[in-house]
DNA sequence: TGAGTAACCAAGCAAGCGCTAGTGTGAATA
DNA sequence: TATTCACACTAGCGCTTGCTTGGTTACTCA
């Protein structure tokens, strides 16, 4: 078993997982779908995986981790106007959740399913990138951009785009940048 | 076992079920929980219900039906105004995810788990709901209140609504129906 | 009073579950 | 050349799962 590395085979073996979480469910998935997925036996799953729990921890870290970057990184080639941070930031949150789906349909679905450590652990994460979003808010609100509570504002916010994995198709004419920005007007008084 | 009834016996146990499908997910409540819970052996379960999948079924359409029931009841007893008709729709949507909540959390996030017969059936339902919401939102942008695309306007409001019964406490200061005002404020520019 | 029935129970089956123990193998390291 | 290591295998243990069976109880109504 790896302590708590993350070698090539272990990040393939992972992205594997969240593919099959995403179409049966964690609690669905047993151990020898999960290695035939993979092309070994159940048994040599474990070396790789303490336990089943480990895998799900691997995936939902590796989606939130991708999902902080992508924000800070978008965040910081973008100028101080709030107008546009906003609409980066929705952005952001798009394209991250469908390039990465699998991994974040599984951390918005099968959160419960951690273990109190690794939910703890993963919290933080979680935390840190809501922390963006409200910032982001704060600062649109500041600006007459929008009105209302700024708490209620980023969870209306927050739900409207989570809620796109249920019925966004990527394939459509409209593209994930186009959804983002609809959204942004629909909350914006002053847009045309 | 009952053919299709609905006899107040299986009505309370369907309640039942659908706390217990909510605290623990479908996947892991076993039927052994489901009869402690009911306060009989796991065997007299099959007497009330088919299968597991059965329960699952009845929790959602108890759930969905009684969602119709009240949202057509609120749009009657409401005058053509878009803006009251929309403000009425939001806070209807809201009172019955939070009177009814296990059943509608478990047919926002348990959907999947149906066979596709119950899938089939239950899909009439939800589509003659999310009917009632389409026509709402038509009124509402055709007089000019909100702004946007018909589909989108209406899947962002869902989602952000849907989206509550992952935050809101209703035991907190805020009542849903002053959730639903904040929404609708803030998606209509001519708001204060 | 006695037939019919809804509701329940004790016992257990077959299948599937997560996970472990022990072993083999080929490549890198000493 | 000897040792270690990552990775995979076989075999199966102990337990839980959804569901079935065959029978009992309590109540209703002709």
């Amino acid at each position: 078993m790896n302590v708590m590395n993350a070698s090539p085979r272990r990040k393939e073996l992972t992205r594997l997982a969240a593919q099959l979480f995403v179409q049966e469910g964690f609690d669905r998935t047993t151990v020898r779908m999960l290695a035939q997925e993979m092309g070994i036996k159940s048994g040599s799953l474990f070396h790789h995986f303490r336990d089943k729990q480990e895998i799900l921890a691997a995936v939902i870290e590796e989606g939130t981790q991708n999902a902080l970057s992508i924000a800070r990184n978008a965040l910081n080639t973008c100028s101080a106007d709030p107008e546009l941070r906003l609409r980066t930031m929705a952005r952001a949150h798009l394209e991250t959740l469908f390039a990465d789906r699998n991994a974040h349909v599984v951390a918005l679905f099968e959160w419960r399913r951690l273990d109190p450590a690794a939910s703890a652990h993963l919290s933080h994460l979680r935390d840190a990138y809501e922390a963006l979003w409200v910032a982001v808010i704060d600062d649109a609100l500041e600006a007459g951009l929008i009105h209302g509570d700024r708490f209620l504002v980023s969870r209306f916010v927050l739900g409207a785009l989570n809620w796109t994995v249920r019925w966004y198709d990527p394939e459509g004419p409209r593209s994930p940048d186009d959804l983002a920005d609809e959204l942004v007007a629909m909350i914006m008084p002053s847009s045309p």
